[in-house]
RNA sequence: GGGCGGGUAGCCUAGUACGGAUAGGGCGCAGGCCCCCUAAGCCUGUGGUCGCGAGUUCAAAUCUCGCCCCGCCCGCCA
């Protein structure tokens, strides 16, 4: 026999154990909910209902009294997976029918193999997960990190869970930092990148910006002079000034040729800001010659994105230019449709989008978690040159994507709850509640760096390039200290796995609405609690796997009476009912934490338990199954996380 | 000022949706374990006003109200 579900199995039964029971006890009010859970030790069972309780209350008799009468009237025998049923202190606890379970459990995992844990949906959806959409502008940094890995592992979640999911990323090429970059990109004569195309880039990012905002800041101080500004106004300005003076002797220190040529040619232009917002323009205006040049740049940082995601095992099934929805009219398609609504009003040259209105009349802020008194702020549409602003091209982007997928998640950081909001709010006035009703904005919260902030303008940053290669770097002298006899070929291999594996984890392991610092500690970790410590526990497994001869006795499950066996199986026949609940909720985070729970039970069975020297034989086969269920379990988890399992480390 | 998110031992963290039994881990610190399938491990110990204060309840880390601290947002930035 095998389940999708082994523990689901068990709880299905006590679920009806409890109910015909309470069926059969007279002047009971059917209760709305069992309450059943697991306790909090294994003395008291498997499952434990507290729903005498609430019975208690309704009734006026004593919880202990009311589970009494109800756990008598539970006849074991008519269900296979429970062995008995007993009533402490007003809670009723199960005990499952360990061998019966064990067998089901760990024969479910052999049977299902590569598919254990991942129960399909009854009715799956298309879903389109946009997660990353980093600016090309500059390496991928630590702080932004946090989102290719979340969105990837919520949209293996999915997948698993029998979706059809879509990953897209959303290139943000419209705008003026995109312009800073052609600017610069330009000025030194499109040079081909030395080194990684991403981390080419961002030099000339910061090059640029550094340069020109000391031009602007230098001017705006000479104004200052001539026109009586108050001390304190010039004292801000030239602190402005003074940092990006800082950022340019760094520059000039580190890159000196390409700083000092971009300086001297910068120069030459009267007004380089001008010139900047004119690329801007022309590009959002679709003028040609702009085109090619700035898609010249993006796609060389792109490029480096690829090569730094694909480690971490991140891919994309689309890669969706924002300036493509500018270009097609579907930006100016949205704006014309938003200006029929009643919504939308002129002030001075730009136009606004009434947010607090549609909030009010199609009375979304309870929907929305929001106050009734709650003002939510309006959002401009078109600025008064004409162009438009990320917010209104984001709104002709999703009715895009809601033309694809039935349902949206947005990976997106909590700074930008404002504007999902508003997004959501322009779709409701465009008539597509529907669409926004179907769109998640996954919001998590900052990586920040202890002591300092990061800044990409100034090019302050860590980049994930570098986290990755300390990383493996570390975890080679780990393997080469740990596994001396390894060849260098696989020395290599495996420190790659960990070190990768490593970083991996560390950003998936929080939970997404906690704030992360940054450490070294963090990421480096490869003890306890790691993908090192879960892919070790693999590779445990798989080391007397292979050290085993193959089983011929038939393993006998009722001889694993070792309390650490029972919680390992218990652990394995949960499995699928965590991964439900992680990818049902997007919740990444607890499938690290269910494959560290494992881990431990499965380390402390390996300390204290022998495998292929246990006797009898029915003994040593049934803990070779339990060895084989772990195996595939860990491998399973570490698949949605993104991690390698490897056989030896 | 308003909104959103967070606050759990010296540090990091699970649990909060749906209230249940002694709040579960890890790091650190102190000590112990390779005769034995990989010591990236195991065992023992240490350490908690679950931010504060009320309330609801037989029962509150979890629900309600008020307050405090940290972060983010409230742009013709993205």
């Amino acid at each position: 026999m095998t389940s999708t579900n082994p523990f689901g199995e068990f709880r299905n039964e006590c679920g009806a154990a409890l109910r015909d029971a309470l069926a059969k006890v007279k002047h009971l009010p059917q209760p709305s909910l069992l309450s059943l859970n697991p306790p909090p030790s294994v003395e008291f069972g498997e499952l434990a209902s507290s729903l005498c309780f609430d019975l208690a209350k309704q009734t006026g008799k004593k919880p202990f009294e009311l589970a009494e009468k109800i756990a008598k009237m539970i006849d074991v025998s008519e269900y296979s997976l429970i062995v008995s049923v007993k009533a402490v202190g007003g809670y009723i606890n199960f005990y499952a029918d360990f061998p019966k379970f064990a067998a089901l459990t760990l024969g479910s995992i052999k049977e299902l193999d590569e598919k254990y844990g991942f129960v399909e949906i009854e009715k799956p959806y298309t879903f389109i997960v946009e997660h990353t959409s980093v600016n090309p502008i500059h390496p991928i940094t630590i702080g932004q990190a946090r989102n290719p890995v979340l969105g990837d592992t919520i949209a293996r979640l999915l997948r698993a869970r029998g979706h059809s999911v879509k990953r897209h990323y959303y290139i943000d090429d419209v705008g003026r930092q995109s312009a800073v970059i052609a600017y610069g990109y330009l000025k030194l004569g499109k040079p081909k990148p030395k080194g990684k195309p991403d981390h080419f880039i961002g030099i000339i990012y910061t090059a640029t910006s550094c340069i020109t905002e000391i031009q602007r800041l230098k001017k705006q101080l000479e104004n200052t002079t001539k026109t009586n500004t108050p001390t304190e106004e010039k004292q801000k300005i030239q602190k402005q000034l003074d940092e990006w003076i800082d950022v340019a002797a760094e520059m000039e220190d580190k890159h000196p040729e390409l700083f000092r040529k971009l300086r001297e040619e910068i120069s030459k232009d009267e007004d380089p800001e001008s010139v900047i917002n004119e690329l801007n323009r022309a590009y959002e205006a679709g003028e040609p010659k702009t085109k090619t040049l700035i898609r010249e740049v993006c796609e060389l940082v792109l490029e480096g994105f690829k090569e730094s995601l694909s480690r971490m095992g991140i891919f994309y099934d689309s890669w969706d230019w924002e300036s493509s929805f500018s270009w097609s009219n579907e930006v100016s398609n949205v704006i014309e449709a938003l200006k029929k609504t009643p919504y939308v009003y002129s002030e001075k040259d730009v136009l606004e989008f009434d947010a607090e209105k549609v909030a009010k009349d199609f009375e979304l802020k309870k929907k929305l978690g929001l106050r009734d008194d709650y003002k939510v702020p309006s959002l401009t549409l078109v600025r008064a040159d004409g162009t438009t602003l990320y917010t209104t091209r984001d709104v002709a982007y999703s009715l895009w994507k809601f033309k694809k997928a039935q349902k949206v998640i947005n990976v997106v950081g909590m700074e930008q709850t404002l504007a999902q909001m508003q997004l959501k709010l322009a779709l409701y006035a465009l008539k597509h509640g529907d669409y926004a009703e179907n769109l998640t904005h996954f919001a998590y919260n900052l990586v920040t760096l202890p002591g300092y902030k990061m800044s990409s303008r100034k090019g302050h940053y860590i980049t994930f390039d570098e986290v990755m290669d300390e990383a493996t770097k570390r975890a080679y002298e780990e393997v080469s200290k740990r596994s001396p006899d390894l060849s260098e070929d696989e020395k290599q291999k495996i420190s790659k796995t960990v070190g990768l594996g490593a970083v991996r984890y560390s950003l998936a392991e929080v939970d997404p609405t906690k704030p992360v610092v940054f450490t070294w500690d963090r990421v480096l970790n490869f003890e306890k609690n790691s993908a090192p410590y879960l892919q070790y526990s693999h590779a445990r497994a798989c080391s007397i796997l292979r050290k085993a001869a193959k089983p011929t006795i038939k393993p006998n499950f009722a001889l694993l009476v070792d309390p650490i066996e029972r919680e390992t199986v218990l652990s394995l026949s949960r499995f699928p009912e965590t991964f439900i609940d992680a990818a049902d909720n997007l919740k990444p985070h607890s499938i690290a934490d269910y494959a560290n729970a494992l881990s431990d039970k499965f380390n402390t069975f390996y300390a204290k338990l022998p495998v292929i020297k246990a006797k009898p034989e029915p003994l040593s086969t049934a803990r070779l199954v339990l060895v084989e269920a772990v195996r595939v379990v860990l491998r399973n988890a570490l698949i949605i996380l993104g991690i390698e399992a490897p056989e030896k480390m």
